[in-house]
DNA sequence: CGTTACATTTACGTAAACGTAAAGCACCCT
DNA sequence: AGGGTGCTTTACGTTTACGTAAATGTAACG
């Protein structure tokens, strides 16, 4: 029942709230706060986050399943808010984006070869394992 | 005095021979010595590192470049030099070395999604790029 | 008013993979 | 003997992205 009044249409999320919403600790948006990632509106002492918050939130978490450091999606966040209508900074964030795609492809086709030489390694382990209970079998 | 016999066929390399070699520092490969990935020989108290050593050494970094843990690489080169004669230690070894593939696997799923979901970005940006630049272009 | 439930700040801890002094052998050259 | 070079060990420092107390505050429930 800590719910602020329901009449209230309140458009903030609690720390809680948005720990639920998007799998996060709190530490996690206090850290992100610290970074200057998010910036909560204050209500006291208390953090109060925005729809702005929360949009920034989705593209901090997406940017971290891209591969993305902290350091790397806070520029690009603050290109954002500059002015996302600037062309030479639009330009400049598909430049990063383009980086990062080549580097994951690059890292999918490596990944692909070790794959590879793996599976052949046991192929060749259970081949040999065969031999050596036909071996021991006597 | 310090030559070495001919039975110890001058194969070897000193900790510097191999810094150039692989494109690595001494404290990289002490550390590695320290994990027990490498276990080159003592000529008193300077290292020699030997073929194996090399080989190795190169596995290790070939595990590096697919983003595995060092503690990873070290399961896996024990996967790779064990000598098997007991039969239950080899199913161990293939038992780990199937979990590495599912993992591996798993990541290259992940991987696989992350790239598709960036380039579906790229295509969108670009395509609101190509639209900014008409409108403005009056 | 006390308890409960959440919130806050401060700040040390963690893991990986080394970097970087600091201080000392060991050997070669002159 | 002095100097230089390269190797050695020991051990604290660095980075990223938080985890984890500890001490305290605040608001509502009962």
């Amino acid at each position: 029942m800590t719910n602020p009044r329901p009449s209230e249409v309140n458009d903030t999320l609690t720390i809680r709230q948005m720990c639920d919403a998007y799998d996060v600790t709190p530490r996690t948006l206090r850290f992100y706060e610290s970074k200057e990632l998010l910036s909560p509106i204050r209500q006291g002492t208390k953090r109060l986050f925005t729809r702005a918050d929360r949009a920034r939130l989705q593209l901090i978490l997406r940017g971290k399943r891209f591969g993305f450091s902290l350091e790397d999606i806070r520029q690009l966040l603050d290109m954002y808010d500059r002015d996302g209508t600037n062309e030479a900074q639009l330009i400049r964030t598909f430049d990063l984006a383009r980086q990062r795609l080549a580097q994951m492809e690059a890292q999918r086709a490596e990944l692909d070869t070790a794959i590879a030489e793996l599976k052949s390694q046991l192929t060749m382990g259970e081949a040999a394992l065969a031999t050596f209970r036909r071996e021991t079998a006597a």
